[in-house]
RNA sequence: GCGGGUAUCGUCUAACGGUUAAGACAUCGGUUUGUGGUACCGAGAAUUAGGGUUCGAUUCCCUGUACUCGCCCCA
């Protein structure tokens, strides 16, 4: 440290000293101080957030805007009513609902407990908060389903790397209450909707079927006998997976693996009847649709409290790369299983961070925000009082107004509504603030009038053309 | 959690182990006091942190940190 402010005062001091300019002592004491000062701050804070974690910086938000746009309108279409839940719940309702033996909550919970003594945790996904806030509000007395949409930052204490985070955002759709496949069918749909709104092309739906309870126990025993049977051939990790969770042996990426489950029995071949005829009619459905699926009998998914129906949204891109977008299935016991009466239901996830970085891939047509078309400058002190109302005037009447009232000279102002581009600029100085005047100029042409305070939103008016941007519409 | 790569002004880039750490873009101010662009002038602004090797380190070595890519996993 005191090694740092050594070689800034020496290099301060030579900077001054050539320049010749201020009293060398007095600047040299004052920069150096608040120098290292700032410098210790920003040690302190880091100056940056905590790993995983990041900014949606102004230029990011169109992006993110389009999005929710793009949300609120599907989520009216197809009848889902926004919900939002807390970003902490407790602890164990994640336990509980995704399940022990997963990655997410074995290894990826921001896990908590406060100064009450309170074991919480920082939501890892949408779906379990929902389900509590369902039965909490005895939502399931409403007409069924019950469509219920939400999105909000989700957190996973994982290694970050392209497009992905340890706070990211998720837009989530779940209907409870129904157990008819046309639900399913009508949620790929919507989740196909969604994405195709934002432009992505090259989409695929990856579906499968795991199974009720019932048949699926069955499906393990059979499997975890298969495995048991060729364990000398798998990975150390899939080793542990036997005990804890074999299904996901299943889409373990490496290549020994592959080649062992490839063999192995496919839960579709084993499901009981009622899920064998749920997944056909789906499919059926699907075909109708006519939506890009493929049937991929590895397709298992994190979280364990997924029945029948599971599906994944991936997109592609020119060099065959996939990115995963969004997933989602069928949770039929995920509602008693939190201590709730009974309630069938499905949902899905999508991915906001991934989305957005796919409308930057594919360069995705954007909506774009109104931008100021005037620019109010001022000079002197009188003046830039009455600015401040003129200011509100303009606004009231949906002229949208670009400012820079810390500004002094008239000149400087004028070089930034150039930048800004706008059409007209509004000159109040000493004079046009006593006389109760403004200055109209057009900047297109470079000609202006003196025009009255009464006449001044008509003036502007008419030279907008009556193009006037008007705020508050909604898209 | 494991491996590889990277780290210089706000951004992008430059600097055989020896420079006052350079430039461009951006920002701010100015070129006579009440009028834009261009041009010109000026200002502020950086070697990720800590150790080591060396007469001397932005440059070489080690460690931490962050970013990034891959694995694991996922969205």
């Amino acid at each position: 440290m005191a090694q740092v402010k050594g070689k800034i005062v020496k290099k301060i001091a030579t900077k001054k000293m050539e320049k010749k300019t201020t009293p060398v002592k007095k600047a040299v004491g004052i920069k150096t101080a608040s120098k290292s000062k700032a410098q210790e701050v920003q040690e302190e804070i880091m100056l940056q957030p905590p790993r995983g974690m990041r900014d949606l910086l102004p230029g990011d938000q169109p992006y993110w805007n389009q999005l929710r746009r793009i949300f609120s309108k599907i989520s009216l279409e197809y009848g889902y009513q926004r919900i939002d839940t807390p970003a902490v719940e407790y602890a164990n309702l994640f336990v509980r609902s995704i399940g022990k033996g997963t990655d997410i909550v074995d290894k990826e919970m921001y896990i908590f407990t406060t100064k009450g003594g309170d074991k919480v945790a920082l939501r890892p996904e949408l779906t379990a908060g929902i389900g509590r806030a369902f039965i909490q509000h005895g939502m399931n007395v409403l007409p069924k389903p019950v469509k219920l949409f939400s999105t909000g930052p989700v957190y996973r204490y994982d290694r970050p790397q392209e497009g992905r985070y340890r706070e990211h955002f998720q837009a989530n759709f779940d209907a409870f209450g129904e157990q008819d496949p046309i639900l399913d069918a009508q949620l790929i749909q919507l989740a196909h909707r969604v994405v195709t709104s934002i432009g992505i092309k090259n989409i695929q739906f990856q579906i499968n079927s795991i199974g009720c309870p019932k048949c699926r126990k069955e499906y393990q025993g059979l499997l975890v006998a298969y495995f048991e049977s060729k364990k000398q051939k798998l990975c150390i990790n899939c080793k542990k997976r036997l005990e804890i969770n074999p299904l996901r042996i299943l889409d373990c990426k490496e290549d020994k693996c592959i080649q062992v489950a490839a063999l192995a029995p496919q839960s579709i071949d084993r499901l009981c009847n009622e899920c064998r005829v749920h997944f056909k009619s789906l499919l059926e459905y699907l075909d109708e649709l006519d939506l890009p699926y493929v049937i991929n009998p590895r397709l298992v998914r994190g979280l364990s409290y997924y029945t029948k129906t599971v599906f994944e949204i991936w997109s592609g891109d020119e060099e065959g790369k996939k990115h995963s977008l969004g997933g989602g299935g069928r949770y039929d016991h995920l509602i008693d299983e939190l201590g709730g009466e009974h309630t069938p239901a499905i949902g899905f996830g999508l991915g906001m961070d991934r989305l957005v970085q796919e409308m930057k891939r594919v360069h995705a047509k954007m909506y774009i925000e109104p931008k100021p078309r005037v620019f109010l400058a001022q000079l002197g002190d009188l003046a830039k009082k009455k600015s401040l109302n003129v200011f509100a005037e303009l606004q009231k009447n949906g002229i949208l107004t670009a400012e820079s009232f810390g500004r002094g000279s008239l000149k400087s102002q004028l070089r930034l509504a150039d930048r800004l581009g706008v059409e007209i600029t509004l000159i109040i100085g000493q004079k046009e603030a006593l006389d109760e005047t403004v200055i109209v100029k057009d900047m297109v042409s470079g000609t202006q009038e003196t025009v009255n305070h009464q006449r001044l939103i008509i003036a502007v008016k008419k030279i907008l053309k009556n193009n006037v941007v008007v705020l508050h519409t909604e898209e």
